[in-house]
DNA sequence: CCGTAACTGAAAAAAAATTTCAATAAGGTA
DNA sequence: TACCTTATTGAAATTTTTTTTCAGTTACGG
């Protein structure tokens, strides 16, 4: 768990560790990919607009991803670099690792464009739903 | 435009070319990645509920994708293999038509999940916002 | 410690999405 | 062509989600 790494640099951006954003954080941290709902309930103290407000500033800062894999909005730590398998039957949301692209084509993708990070989400059937 | 084709397949699963659903399909045609205002004020005559049910129509048959950039949710034609450059600045949105994707390493990312698709988002910054 | 600017949260408001249901119309059939 | 059946539409009401406001609170540098 490497929170303390991501409060300090919500420190350093000038920004201040509450308790509640660091509750917001840990909760965020217990699951990758959860919902709004699921992030509250995991900080029952926190109101629902600190909650809204650290998610915004989180994604601000590169610190949290936020996600649109078919129903609402998910939210996960962007610590790590992965992509995800959405099922397109059941909804479920794994995760993988080995990132399938090749690094010499991206950079020629844009052009001038400054490329700082993607995000690739592949769709079809898991293996539970075949 | 390949609305035909794409009014054919409607029709070809069993459901009904309404002059709205037709409309909905021109006006998501007229540019991609179009947030739903955008989209409705394009067929005005059709009604906001009716909006909502044809893009989950043509989402679940899989005619039209649907994306967050970020703001709010955006549609755009499923017709083409494309991905999106996103500035992090700006917010402006830029199709690339080369994917970068290694056709080799994909099939082997989800061990027994059946790929069928996949969206790549590229992250950074513009050429007018160097 | 103190002071101050940043932060929180309850309530209210606004925005976005969904449900309901009576009226309508697409598209097959005779 | 007229008809019939069933899918579809849309206005209104409802629900859900997100944002705004603002008075009170607190983190943290000095």
């Amino acid at each position: 768990m490497e929170l303390e790494g991501i409060i300090g640099k919500i420190r350093g951006r000038g920004y201040k560790a509450t308790p509640q954003r660091v509750a917001v954080l840990e909760a965020i941290s217990a699951e990758q990919h959860q919902s709004l709902e699921g992030i509250r309930s995991r900080c029952p103290g926190v109101g629902m607009v600190t909650v809204y407000r650290t998610l915004d500033l989180l994604s601000g800062l590169g610190l949290v991803r936020r996600l649109d894999l078919g129903d609402g909005p998910r939210y996960e730590l962007a610590e790590d670099h992965h992509h995800h398998l959405i099922c397109e039957d059941c909804g479920s949301v794994a995760e993988f690792e080995q990132c399938p692209l090749d690094p010499r084509q991206l950079p020629e993708v844009g052009g001038d464009f400054e490329v700082r990070a993607h995000s690739l989400e592949v769709y079809g059937r898991c293996s539970a739903c075949r």
